[in-house]
DNA sequence: CTATTTATACTCTTAACGAGTATAAGTGGC
DNA sequence: GCCACTTATACTCGTTAAGAGTATAAATAG
């Protein structure tokens, strides 16, 4: 019998797309693999070791797990980050490897995920309900989390610790007249982590009640940090590089690509600036068809120039309203 | 005898400083773990396995494995890039173990390196010398580089595949009237490697003899490639977030903050539109004190105003010109 | 005292951005 | 066929940021 391998490398992915206007990806539930949470499995993301004979490369790898777990093909890939904080997973507390666990961002078109392999899509904003701005800030940071975070900020050692945690929770969620910033997430997430407001926090304490007041929904791990993550680097990266593409089909409307920025940025757009930036930047195309199916006047279809690749410095979609 | 482990994690540093207005990082030469590129050992990057047992987090293993090796305590320090390419460590094609590589950036005033240890404070420009562009177009770009890649696109199998190659040589390095983006270190080395410009290319490839034409200084591994991400990402960086001030001493005057930005971005700023910048972006505030040892009218000292960190949304040092 | 060097204050022009108004071209109800 | 409604598209306006240049102030070296 062969010695158990001292260290597991772990590929995990946020499989994203955008179908009706709303930002959602692959979890994988019901799997035995995951402990769980509170009474049923928690939501996981998909993941698999990396196998040092059969995988060349960590992409590689990444992409048969995912088409092994789901049925899927990615398109684009991106590597978001590397952690391996000792006794993450309950397995390495049990005498097990350590584990490294690598992070990846995948954007797809949405399409069917294999049946019987317990892979479904879920709405990112069921887990991250505070990151949907769209009509507004959302009543949850008004009603239960400015609330529950000034109790945090009272709970404080000292007068100091508090000024520092009252600044935090402003510029983190835009409180007060801070400017609110949709590139945060991590941040937002890693402030409720703190201050025990979603249930991972109180799981990786150790604590069997959940915490009084929660909110989203619980993952496996710490797969809702690593979502928080992808989000995070998604609205980055829209603002300098033409991403959105990946997740629609070949040919849409302008408010088609507005809908799909919004619900990825989490936030409502000014229609005639959004079009001219579109253009102005030389980012689509006219296809001189037009829709047929629509409510109103009939909007033209536009195709991605894949031109701008080589052509801009940066291009992306930055517009704020 | 316990079995060899199946996978090692290794972890390496790109450690930058700036003195005399030059950007440097610390290299280990002379260290036999390496295999020489061509007579004598090329330069590494510090690099160490992680401890399973005993490094609780991959950033707490990096600290120890540069304390270690060059005496030097980090500040500053983020993840770049994991890789796991299959027979890119020359150990592994012996029947080594695969190596997975995770990349670090780590910023620092530049200090003694302990000796004995093999460390050295290396210019950037010594390996990528067509990044330095602060006086104009690097020469070596127009002498060497334009008219080998030249060649490299006359190479090319058919007229679609010359028409992609002189596309992307003319992108990536601004010729021909495109413009010249500063943070695609990565990419131009890239290309330069693909065009066997960089005497890693014919080394990786199994051959015994370096190139006819090559530019910068050679390093080990993928060494000069990690270097190059390193680059790019600190250039991306300095635009959105104030990261210089980690690399400046408590004061420094304008001037050499300037000098200092410069000579990370490789190219000339325009002084009096730096320091409008610096001014309305609130990053630094006077301390009164005015330097005295300098040839002209003398400076006032400022100091980095850390409550920006919290202020603004982003921060950074974008100007251009 | 003068040439030189560096610091600092303004001005000017253009482009980009956020916001709003106006109008065109469809659908569905009656 | 007209009206209410929805969506598309064109254009204007004011503000701010960015690139570039001019002018002046305050020191040192000879």
């Amino acid at each position: 019998m062969p010695a158990p391998p001292s260290i597991v490398v772990g590929l995990n992915a946020a499989i994203v797309a955008v179908t009706d206007d709303e930002p959602r990806l692959i979890t994988i539930e019901g799997s035995s693999r995951v402990p769980a949470t509170g009474g049923r499995e928690a939501p996981a993301l998909p993941f698999g070791p990396l196998d040092p004979a059969g995988h060349r490369t960590l992409e590689l790898g990444l992409r048969t797990w995912v088409r092994e777990q789901t049925g899927l093909e990615l398109g684009y890939v991106e590597q978001l980050y590397t952690f391996a904080d000792r006794n993450r997973d309950p397995g390495e507390r049990a005498g097990g490897p350590r584990v490294v666990s690598i992070a990846y961002l995948a954007l797809v078109r949405e399409g069917r995920v294999a049946a019987g392999t317990g892979a479904r899509w879920r709405g990112f904003y069921e887990f991250l309900p505070w990151e949907d701005g769209r009509r507004g800030r959302p009543a949850l940071v008004e009603s239960v989390i400015a609330p529950a975070l000034g109790r945090w900020m009272k709970a404080a050692p000292d007068a100091e610790a508090r000024r520092a945690r009252r600044e935090r929770a402003d510029i983190t969620f835009g409180l007060h007249g801070a400017a609110f910033d949709s590139v945060r997430v991590l941040e937002r997430y890693e402030l409720l982590y703190e201050a025990g407001l979603v249930s991972e926090a109180a799981r990786d304490a150790g604590l069997s009640r959940r915490p009084a007041v929660e909110v989203g929904e619980a993952m496996a791990l710490d797969h809702r940090r690593l979502m928080a993550t992808a989000l995070g680097r998604l609205r980055g990266k829209l603002k300098y590089r033409p991403v959105v593409f990946e997740l629609l089909p070949a040919t849409f409307t302008l408010l088609k690509l507005q809908r799909v920025v919004e619900a990825l940025a989490g936030a409502p757009l000014h229609k005639q600036n959004f079009r001219r930036l579109v253009e102005t930047g030389r980012l689509v195309e006219g296809t001189g068809v037009r829709e047929s199916r629509s409510k109103g006047r009939p909007a033209e279809l536009f195709r991605f120039r894949r031109e701008v690749l080589r052509e801009r410095r940066a291009p992306g979609l930055s517009a704020r309203s």
